[in-house]
DNA sequence: TGTGGTTGCACCATCGATTGTGCAAGCGAG
DNA sequence: CTCGCTTGCACAATCGATGGTGCAACCACA
């Protein structure tokens, strides 16, 4: 598994065949030679010899003298759905703009885990942590704050740190009248056939919630109650809470908002269990986007955060460091039946395919 | 952002206030003590003053001194699949069982790219490789070989270290057996009737292509031509065949096989462009796995790779360190229509919701 | 020729952990 | 009382990069 492993090429050896001190040469390589007085002769030949020898600087040391490790870390509750997948391929992109190395790792949705995770990137001094999904963001917040450790939350805000969030509200409000407005298509519509499934007791949930019952309230002029069920980020308790649903009625309600893409799978796996004829006139809104989900049997719309928005403000609110936590809101957008939008994968460069 | 903060401990301050050497306190936190004769007493002092400064080591100190970084390292060509994000998930699941920091990058099919990230992981001393999906794995191995990393080729094979590879041949064989079985209850089919979607010319697409033509000569008993239509791993060419194909006969093919799930959201976009009549009686294949795919509103065959066991026989042969390249071939799962898998996201704590 | 200022770089301590080596104290045997 | 062995630990070098400080060489000017 190996064939010429020369070690590799370090500021010494770069020293000893230039001619110059490890320090000059240091000091050429970090583009800091023109404060020390480097003549640039000297800083011309010790840049081509690095190139020559392929040199790369050891990061280790690098951070361990300097304390900045040039690790970037993400926290996500899991990897395996398209809004924190491709919220770790946008931070990646975004990471990499300022020449950080990502690191992502998954905390998921279990306040312990999150903070063993957390500590793991601690030890290895990660110069900065975003945290999108926490559980528990206060709890990381203190892990980071004991370490010095700049971070924002994402997605979901956290008290003692700035945030950047959707406006969830919003969205669900704008959510919910599309397919109310779809399923009226199809016949009257009673706040009763309104429902809204998945979430659990978070901001973003009961954010989405007060939406939701904001638009029936402006629709139908009054609310129901018990028209919610969390049922937690998980697709098996969803899928009973369907189930549980489809035996008390005989049917699904007719038109009702999923908290999220981890909800609808458990949608998914009611499906698996009954026929398509159970599925002929529902309405569907998903709180996320996912392009295979859109062009399901019937009717979905979904929403799509402005993932790179909110990665922006993130790294925005790292650089200035604000004192007290702010909290930003991002719109996000609205996504009709059908629609199948691009993303990071249309960046890539299998264009030119042969 | 900030609050209290106190330095993180170092073994020097566990040093000071036991009363020990520095390197005592090392040999105990290591549990090389006994090896050091150290008695036990002192090493329950020092562990004791450990747990209540509640010390962590420097990952980078010790990463410098030993030259092992404790860092895994996964190259993925995007995140935002089910397919790469559940094994983006597994891996992470897997490194921390051997108590490494998994860190995953994508190198967006791009040889340069990837070389590039891979040379940022180096510069880090990460311990290992995973190179899932590669591009130009004999690229990116002779970087890792010229920094004696240790590497694997996982899904796409190379000619210079060991893989860990799906059964791709098969796993088509049987795809395109059972899209073949199901369309033909609806009415006779032809060996025209059948076409393959995507991919280019990498080892998986091949031997899905002759995978693909094996079945159609078992079943037609000869083969027919022109058949399969490569278009890169990308969304908007794959999109672009299926509007050619639909120009030049008024219809999608009754039956086909799309090489990746990249590659059906080609099909996504088509569908966007184009009336439910459109889809009422194709049946596709796909190999690979995405729950919502599963779902769409006509018959979606898909296979599903063992990213589980893949990972792990990567890890064992890591462990074992063959010099000669060992080629490993996991059986992947055929997954019905309409199916909802479980998969890492039942793992989660989030089960017992309130 | 002496003084003062600039140029161009070298020296060295340092970051925190690891590890080979050395050595004092204690103990038993002779 | 001394020799030799074990026990229990301390010392110091080291990994590679960084950055403060010091200093020789050179130049200009009086």
């Amino acid at each position: 598994m190996s064939e010429n492993e020369h070690r590799k090429a370090t500021i010494y050896d770069l020293s000893m065949k230039s001619g110059a001190s490890a320090s000059t040469v240091s000091a050429v390589l970090n583009g800091t030679w023109q404060k020390r007085r480097i003549s640039a002769e000297t800083a011309r030949r010790i840049t081509a010899l690095a190139e020559e020898l392929k040199y790369t600087a050891n990061q280790q040391a690098r951070a361990l003298r300097s304390s900045r490790s040039g690790l970037a870390g993400l926290l996500l509750p899991v990897y395996d759905t398209r809004f924190f997948s491709s919220m770790a391929q946008t931070f990646e992109a975004q990471a990499r703009q300022r020449s950080l190395l990502p690191v992502v790792v998954s905390g998921r949705r279990d306040p312990e885990e999150e903070r063993r995770v957390v500590e793991s990137l601690v030890a290895y001094s990660i110069d900065s942590l975003f945290i999108a999904g926490a559980t528990d963001p206060d709890g990381v917040h203190r892990v980071c704050a004991a370490a010095g450790i700049p971070h924002v939350n994402i997605d979901l805000p956290g008290e003692l740190a700035s945030s950047v969030i959707s406006d969830n509200r919003q969205g669900a409000r704008a959510l919910t009248k599309a397919i109310i407005d779809h399923a009226r298509q199809g016949g009257p519509l009673s706040p009763d056939d309104v429902y809204m499934f998945g979430g659990r007791d978070d901001h973003a949930s009961r954010e989405r919630v007060i939406g939701f019952h904001a638009a029936k309230t402006e629709i139908f002029g009054t609310a129901s109650g018990g028209d919610t069920e969390n049922t937690g980020y998980s697709p098996s308790m969803t899928a009973l809470a369907f189930e549980r649903f489809y035996a008390r009625h005989g049917r699904l309600p007719r038109c009702f908002f999923i908290n999220s893409s981890i909800n609808f799978e458990g949608l998914l796996r009611f499906m698996g269990g009954h026929d398509e004829q159970t599925f002929a006139d529902i309405v569907v809104g998903c709180f996320d986007y996912d392009p295979f989900g859109s062009f399901l049997p019937f009717p979905v719309y979904m929403i799509r955060p402005d993932i790179t928005k909110m990665l922006e403000r993130g790294f925005d609110l790292l650089d200035h460091e604000n004192a007290t936590p702010h909290l930003i809101t991002i719109e996000p957008q609205l996504v009709p039946p059908r629609t199948a939008l691009k993303g990071p994968l249309d960046e890539l460069r299998d264009k030119d395919a042969r």
